[in-house]
DNA sequence: ATCACTCGCTGATAATTATCATACCTTTGC
DNA sequence: GCAAAGGTATGATAATTATCAGCGAGTGAT
């Protein structure tokens, strides 16, 4: 291992006095298009974000928690958004100046470094996720997002679910009802108990099991 | 835009009077798990980036042309590979000690802002074309690939395809005997036309609408 | 030269997933 | 309060994709 991790902290310094934004739950915080001013990240909340395909269908790439930035794809070579950052709980984002950050990180290789290892770890958990979840069938993806949230997200067995079941198709590449049909049987096999928005894991054994394709 | 595109430059400045090594068609340039010691950029040649799942059965997650970074995943926040890099062509590639890189970039942020810029326009390529791919069925993927390598990789509608069909399989998530049947079907419809390990674009605008899905 | 192996190819059948239709419940706006 | 819209749910059926089986051609090794 050569570089250090940095997590919070390299844009914590950055971002100490700039412009912070609060946004409500459903609220799009960028939209596919928007101009590139900022660079973006995520100090508090969860936020998905997605893009619109041709046919109109949206499909989600990956969903940011705090310290992640939303600043991702294409920030430093596009001069327009390709994708839509929504919030799917109460958020607070920091922002600073894409040519206030080109100036640090010109001045400052070792910021840039930081910056980059952030960026790239970022970007690999993405595309590993995605790789992830497209050797699994039907079952085994849903069981991967939901352990997703749980293990990832909230850290705990029991929580309530950020996005609805469209949502969660959108992200791993299914149609609405078959996702709700396998969540149906998780509770059939008592693997999973629902309680209105909120999820919790029974059997989390069988679940991973069931992720882990079997 | 804020930030200059960097192309080979950055790498080549660098690269200039390091370490070279050539590889043969076939032959294993990275191995999953080795220790990552070096930066590898693509000199010459073809490469295939790929991962071995649980259950053995391989996941090809992008191809690399010159002056594409090899060193691309994890590369500054892992210990080890976590793929596999494999020449599909006889390809040179040009190599810079991780330390030697992280003093230059310490000392220069130009420098680490341009490879920053590089990588992150890699990655972002690798997830929109997982995206896209994820968005068709099997003939628009099919279609994809075969695109993939005319315009992106050779620029002509008639190229030697570096390939076999289970590896464009691996590629798109599809099953090896699906992708012979989709290929056979575009050979049928003189979509396509082969010889040999030579394949040819005939019907070029047919092939773009059955990628973008018709 | 022969064996083992991989590749390209095709067919039959099974499994998986999508589509369409319907229902009920909750939320939202007016 | 009521209508509209979206979310959850389930069933029947269609479409898509995987699996299994088999074959000939080519390649590499011994």
């Amino acid at each position: 291992m050569f570089f250090l991790h940095v997590h919070g902290e390299v844009m914590e310094t950055v971002c100490g006095n700039k412009i912070e934004k609060q946004f409500e739950k459903g609220e799009i915080i960028i939209s596919e298009g928007d101009e590139i001013r900022d660079f973006t990240y995520l100090k508090s909340g969860l936020v998905k974000l997605s893009r619109k395909g041709i046919d109109g269908k949206d499909q989600i790439i990956s969903f940011a928690k705090p310290f992640d930035f939303v600043s991702l794809l294409s920030v430093f070579s596009s001069a327009t958004y390709n994708y839509t950052v929504t919030a799917l709980e109460v958020t607070t984002i920091c922002m600073i100046q894409m040519d206030e950050l080109k100036d640090i990180a010109m001045r400052n290789g070792e910021f840039t470094m930081g910056l980059m290892i952030h960026m790239s770890e970022a970007t690999d958990k993405i595309i590993l996720n995605n790789l992830e979840i497209r050797r699994k069938n039907l079952k085994g993806r849903v069981a991967f997002v939901i352990l997703y949230f749980a293990k990832y997200i909230y850290a705990q067995n029991r929580f309530e679910l950020p996005i609805s079941r469209r949502e969660i198709a959108e992200y791993i590449g299914m149609t609405t009802e078959n996702v709700i049909r396998a969540m149906s049987e998780f509770r059939k096999d008592e693997i999973l108990r629902f309680n209105g928005k909120e999820i919790e894991i029974v059997n989390e054994k069988l679940l991973i099991s069931i992720a882990d394709y079997g």
